[in-house]
DNA sequence: ATGAAAGCGCTAACAT
DNA sequence: ATGTTAGCGCTTTCAT
């Protein structure tokens, strides 16, 4: 009787059965020069009878690197990781390193111990996107000099590398507009102020009012949980204001998307006649959906290779200076924000 | 000058520190008896001082155990993954497995090279998403004997261990009550039928048709495509029919909501006063879109992790017979669907 | 309770 | 062009 668990081949396996020394099978796996071709030939024979695989961990052991990176993201169910997959995998395919997925689901606050456990050896660098929590351990990535890069978020040390976007100057734009239109009063569902992404287009916000000479209603803006967010509790306190806004700026397309469901149906008010909705991101999605979403373009795709490249590289180099890259965003416009009602308030429900 | 990049500290580094042999070091970090408490604090402030993470890849190398598994899907961008993901990481996460990721994006039609490449040892299992194309690699990991599962999808011969549910159970039961709210032109928008899922519902759909005495019209299914779907134009050729639906049954909750925005603002038509619409799998979204929708409930996060723990098991008996799991589903009636209009067709645009 | 030693499968000098 | 050899960091007998 064989054993149960037929054990993979080794190295050793081809060299006996192509009657050559193990290096030189070694040789013809890693494609290596100054093998004559007829051996060539029978090891790779012998490789392809026996179903030879090479050993990672054996090979990793030896030259250090697990060609694994880790990506840490809050969940999957949206385009925006999507997108940002989308890029990081195009780059990680051209250097065949692969991917460890971390979600925040598994131990919602507790980072600091995947991030832990990455320096198990696993990931040889790691992907931190939008990152909350990220005091708790990016000290520890620093200090021990683990190749990382922040995703859309950037800390004010700037000591680990980010590529993001110009998050006040965006919203500064988007505010603008809505100015332009001649809104005055405007309700802004920001993400977390957790996020130095959403402080900064706090400011931008704050910004636009300022050039136009309006004050600053805290009342107006409203903070989102990220985790589970609640638009329609949000767009109901915005309209249950004595001033209630005639235009919302959201932090995300999914969200614009359900404040206009929830402007249109809880709240019997259309869109963009009664009130205007810009997005954040501009998935695909939002030029299907009724009315086309007016939102500010975000290149997620292109972020997430320039952010594989970022992090590839200093896995080669981890002493460079942090690079901080930023990405330029632009305003599309499309038809859920109009110029703003004249005359009385819209009615609220 | 010490060397640039500073190594990690090794058994060898901890056991000089602590004064004690490495395999005491090996054992305090494996947790094993007969060590002397002093002796193991010592070693543990060592480990502390040095900020000792064992090398994963010698481990590995030595148990042939990566603690790792391969889950290979489409694309991140929608909730079912999330769910189904959120499933798989909660049992994963009790016996501390992580996973490494593959999208069908990377090597479109190529899955079969991760396939071989999950072989390369890194992954100690698979789980497959509604794998299309498997026919390319599904032999191989069974003659290969690697430890696999796949999700929402079986193959006739039943050789791979699968977790689904009643495809064409449930599509009856949908297509039955609309058949019972009067409709008897019922469109059906499917996920192509290279999914045996597909094909299964396709069948409940025709059972339901069957049951009530109508004929089968090939003109009312359209096969939709899997990676980009269109929706829009198949609710177009739909209602272009002579004859056209007045119910449309979709393959997932996203596409019905395009559908029904298509209906709406391509066709003038209401969701469910001229047309019903009926989703599937009931994603979170579907209670927040108005009007709410009827869908049958797909036990997504469930069905990740049975489909994870069946994995676990079969890496550690993977001569096990290969079960097959379904998982019951549920109609949810909501607002999508109502009675058939009477009197004359709507109007088509 | 602790140490010594073998070896997991492989790569990378170093020989020849 | 090919073979020999020395480890990579760790777990696991086997001694003591």
């Amino acid at each position: 009787m064989t054993i149960a668990r037929r054990a993979r081949p080794t190295i050793i396996d081809i060299a006996q059965v192509a009657g050559v020394s193990y290096s030189t099978v070694s040789r013809v796996a890693n494609n290596y020069p100054h093998v004559d071709p007829a051996t060539r030939q029978r090891v790779l024979t012998a490789m392809q009878r026996l179903g030879y695989v090479a050993n990672q961990h054996a090979r990793s052991l030896l030259t250090g690197r697990s060609r694994l990176i880790g990506l840490l993201v809050h969940g999957l169910g949206n385009m925006y990781i999507e997108e940002v997959f989308r890029g990081v995998e195009e780059e990680l395919a051209r250097v065949e390193y692969d991917t460890l997925l971390y979600t925040t689901h598994r131990h919602r606050g507790r980072e600091a111990e995947y991030v832990s456990a990455i320096t198990r050896g696993f990931a040889e660098g790691l992907l931190l996107v939008a990152p909350l929590g990220r005091e708790r351990y990016l000290g520890k990535l620093q200090a021990a000099n683990i190749p990382h890069v922040l995703v859309d978020e950037a800390i004010p040390t700037r000591k680990s590398p980010s590529v993001g976007i110009p998050n006040r100057r965006s919203v500064y734009r988007a505010t603008r507009y809505l100015l332009e239109l001649n809104h005055r009063r405007l309700g802004f569902i920001s993400d977390t102020m957790q996020l130095n992404t959403a402080t900064e287009r706090l400011k931008g916000y704050q910004d636009a009012l300022a050039e136009f000479g309006l004050p600053y209603d805290p009342a107006l803006v409203i903070e989102d949980d990220y985790h589970r967010p609640q638009p329609e509790t949000a767009t109901g306190r915005l309209l249950a204001l004595a001033n209630p806004p005639t235009a919302i700026l959201t932090g995300s397309d999914p969200i614009a998307f359900r404040v206009m469901e929830s402007l249109l149906h809880e709240h019997g008010l259309s869109v963009p006649e009664d009130v205007s909705v810009m997005g954040f991101d501009d998935i695909p999605q939002a030029s299907l959906v009724y009315p086309r979403l007016t939102t500010v373009r975000h290149p997620m795709y292109e972020m997430g290779r320039v952010a594989a490249r970022m992090l590839l590289e200093r896995i080669e180099d981890p002493h460079a200076p942090p690079q901080h890259v930023e990405l330029e965003t632009e305003l599309v416009i499309r038809d859920s924000c109009a110029p703003a009602p004249t005359g009385e308030r819209p009615p609220a429900t």
